[in-house]
Order: C-alpha cells, then structure tokens, then sequence
DNA sequence: TTGGAATGTCAACAAGACTGACATAAACTA
DNA sequence: TAGTTTATGTCAGTCTTGTTGACATTCCAA
C-alpha cells in the first residue's frame, strides 16, 4: 500500500498513475494550487478588513439568491455561530440583505445589496482571471479532466449541495 | 468579460471552456473538493487535538528531512512566528526533532522522529486513499489533465518550490 | 571589531472556527 | 389547544492559526 509500486498493474491494465508517488504530486499540487486560487481575492478583502468566510458566504448568496441561513450554513459546512458572525457584519455593512420570510416567517432570505454586487463581481472577477489563464494554458481536454477528478474527490455528503448548485446555475 | 459569451471564438478556436459559467464550475468544483481534500487528515488530527497547520509541517519536514525553518516558512507561506507555535508542540511532543546546524549554528534542522513519521504515515495514508479513488474513478487522461491545471494555477511565487520539491522528489 | 543581516524565539492580539447554553418565534402535531 | 420541533439569533468561552512587535543569537563583511 505504500512502498509505491503495490498497484503497477492489476488485471493487466497500467496503472502507473496510482502509485503512492503519483498521489502525493497530486495532492501537493493541490496544495500549490488552492493557495493559488484564494490568493487574489485575499489581497482584495484584506484590504476591506474582511476575510474569506465572507468570500464565501457572498459567493453563494449571490449564486443562490433568496437561500435561507439553513442553506448556506449546509453549504459553507460551518456552525451557525460562525456563519451568524459574518454576516452580522455584512448585513450591518450594507452588503447582504435578510428578509424575513413570507410562507415561514422563522427563516430569513439573503440577498446581495448593490454594494454587494460590486464585492462580489471584485472578488469573482480576481478568482476568475487566474482560473481562465490557467485554463487557457492547460488546454480543454485538460480542463475537462480537472473537473472530473475533483468532482469524484468531494465528499459524498456534499456531493448534493455541489450538483443542486452546478444544476441551478446551467 | 462578465456576460459569459465574450471568449466563445477568437481566431476560429473553439473556446466554451473559457465562458464565465464555466469558469464559476471550476471554482466551485475546487471549493467543494479541497473541502474532501481534508476532511480526512482533519478527522484524525482533530483527535490529537492537532490543527492543519501541523499537518503541513509535519508532511513537508518528511518530504524534505533536515529542512531549516526559514525554507520550511517559504514553502507554507505563513510568518516564522506562526510556524515556531506549531514547530514548537510538535518538538515537545516529540515528533519532531531539531538540531542546530553545523555549519551556520543559527539555523535549525528539522528532521522527524519515530512518532513523528508514524504520524505523517497516518495522515498521508488517509489523504494518498481519498486521491487514489478520486484519481482512480477519473482514469489516467483526466488525472493528467487534473494536474496540468493546477500546476497552472499555482502563484508564479510559488511556483520554483513546488518545482523543487517535485524535482527532489522523483 | 563592529554593525548590519539572517535566523529563530517569545509575547500579545485578531479572525474565524468550535461547543454549549439559552431565547424567541413560528410551525407542526397529538 | 398544549406541547414539541424547527429556524434563527445571541452570549460566553475556547482553540487554531494567522498577524506584528520586540528581542537574542549568530554570522559575515566592511
């Protein structure tokens, strides 16, 4: 399981590319590259004092317009308490909006105010440029192959929540 | 930009994979699977009452045995004083071990010691088991592409250390 | 030999995660 | 209708992990 050459071929097929050494490229490139991914739009919220949980909770607020604290809170996977502090500070910002709900009154809907609109397309726009560069790079036969192995990475408890989105969004 | 149909088709290339929806899949599949990417490392750390950071430490001293802090603090990323807390516990608790160099006395090697590797093979092999399905699920081509990606994603900063790790790696 | 640069340590603080306890209002149900 | 569950919010306290500032030690070069 882990001297790297357990599972060279199995039923005749290569399987080169399950060795321990294959693995750990990946997961340090996955490592490189996450901090990639947030390092643009970290530069633009630290500069408004804000941090990355307000990334996300702006990101999906705005991708989910209307979504309960329920929801969100099952998306970000954080406590109530957590998520409750952030967007304290948004909604007190002038950033999201909470409605009270109309059939269920206990629930609040977020929404995204103008000034929250203009945060969230900053941020998008800065996420965005660097994946499109490395996307142009890499190629699309490449880019098909990274999604797919990502998306057979999440977690199957959140495999619902990320194909609900991926299904509301197309 | 922003309307998602601007890159559709320059000079005759088929660019669709370059649209802002597609862009927004992307970000999303790696928000959602960076979250899997840990979960298990972070199940088994929690227990130990460990954090991620020790885990980062704790993966790259084995990676690169005798390692001073200052290359250490380049390849995390994070300020020296951040990673001494974490150096720190991990020496008390004996997983870590660090000698004074011989040749520049102000700088110390840091090498892991018998728990220490124990440790490291009980994250890594948590870790190394979720990528191997995922990569396994995916087939070779999109594990290449997999790759390709986020080794373009990586911040051009970054990029000479993980090049050299790779490197000291094969 | 002395002053600056490199390296590492300690202290204090902040963000953002957590748990636990509790309050309120609304919805549901027996 | 009374009691229970659900959704949300808040307070208090803790932990990890990031930050800055201050400082000690060591090395090296002018």
């Amino acid at each position: 399981m882990a001297d790297g050459r357990s599972t060279t071929t199995i039923r005749g097929e290569n399987l080169l590319f399950l060795t321990d050494e294959q693995l750990r490229q990946g997961i340090e490139a996955m490592f490189f590259a996450y901090r990639g991914f947030t390092a643009d739009p970290d530069r633009i919220l630290s500069d408004l004092a804000y941090g990355r949980a307000h990334h996300r909770a702006v990101h999906f607020i705005n991708r989910a317009p209307g979504t309960t604290v329920n929801n969100l809170l099952n998306i970000l996977g954080v406590t109530k308490q957590s998520l409750n502090r952030v967007l304290r500070r948004l909604i007190s910002d002038g950033l999201v909006e909470s409605r009270v709900g109309k059939s269920d009154k206990r629930e609040r809907h977020l929404f995204l105010t103008e000034n929250g609109h203009m945060l969230e397309r900053r941020l998008s726009d800065a996420q965005r440029a660097r994946m499109r560069a490395a996307f142009r790079e890499a190629g699309p036969d490449a880019v098909a192959g990274f999604r797919t192995v990502l998306e057979a990475m999440i977690d199957k408890e959140m495999k619902r929540s990320y194909i609900n989105l991926q299904e509301s969004g197309a």
